[in-house]
DNA sequence: GTCTATATGCGGATAGAC
DNA sequence: GTCTATCCGCATATAGAC
């Protein structure tokens, strides 16, 4: 490979780490697995970040900004129908799947980042769109059933065209509302 | 609190253990942690178990004999119909969503302990009962948000009776195989 | 921007006394 | 069965030269 014309080695250090992440983990990947890789010294790493979580959470950064703005826009927005909620879900989840895949494999650090509380919080949104405010027992069930079920076709399963696996996600979780 | 009467250390160890993990996970819980919280030394600890690894396998062995006992029976049985599928799984994840809330929390202690293969076996001997062998991928994401919903329903939702989660449950499950 | 060298701490694990 | 003392390795992080 040729060298890097100019200073990006923020950029460079940041795919390093998600390359070195999905292939061991986040909380297995020390700060010199990540300098081996790109073939510099661990104290290079922190000319460009603080620390280390300050470089986790600039990975992190992108999604939050995504799913926060797609929990707002829901807010504001015109009530939409239930398949399209859940089609606008599925791509929300598909868009980032890499990353969510990271974090299921290490929610502990998530748990660190003080993300935990706001995962919920988006869940919590959609749900009162799907069933509304203090829904029942059935209906907490049913979106369960429902967003969770959807998430884990968007993150677990590898299909193209993802056309097809989107629709037939959107099919199953629909089903589960149970109308 | 009473001193123990006789030598039920290991258990008090193993009891510790998990109280510390379902505070703060198992990965970030050092021997030492336990150590201290039974008011002993590390090195008392190696005299119960041979290893950390030891000790943790010593608390997931229940879990992996009774989902293997499933899987096997469910093999030589009878065919049973999905809604009883269904149910005997909610039965399962339910006895052991205490450890299972551990496990999703830190997966890759599981992986450490060798028992990810084994999840994913278990999941695909279900599946087969459910969708038979080579399944379409609309089969497939149903049965994913199926029994996925299932499992996180037993494990996430705090609801007593518990027999009234059970049946809202599977009741969503079962639509979402979409007959 | 990147290096060498180093501080500092905590993790698991063992030796050997009591 | 439990202790004190200790080894070893690796982690994050910093100081200061180039």
């Amino acid at each position: 490979m040729p060298r890097q014309r100019t200073g990006d080695t923020r950029a460079r250090i940041q795919q390093a780490a998600l390359e070195l992440f999905a292939v061991q983990g986040m909380q297995q990947t020390s700060l010199q697995d990540i300098a081996d890789r790109l073939g510099v010294t661990k104290p290079a790493l922190y000319y460009h970040f603080a620390s280390r979580e300050d470089l986790l959470n600039s990975l992190v950064e992108p999604m939050i900004a995504d799913f926060e703005a797609y929990a707002e826009g829901l807010r504001v927005a015109a009530p939409v129908s239930p398949r399209e909620l859940l089609g606008s879900y599925f791509d929300l989840a598909y868009r980032h799947r890499a990353m969510i895949q990271l974090a299921i494999r290490d929610l502990s650090v998530l748990h660190e980042l003080k993300l935990a509380d706001r995962f919920i919080e988006w869940r919590g949104t959609l749900a009162e769109l799907l069933i509304g405010p203090s829904p029942s027992l059935r209906d907490v069930v049913r979106c369960m059933v429902a967003l969770g079920g959807l998430s884990d076709c968007a993150v677990m399963i590898e299909h193209t065209p993802v056309a097809e696996l989107r629709e037939a996600a959107v099919d199953a979780a629909y089903d589960s509302l149970g109308r």
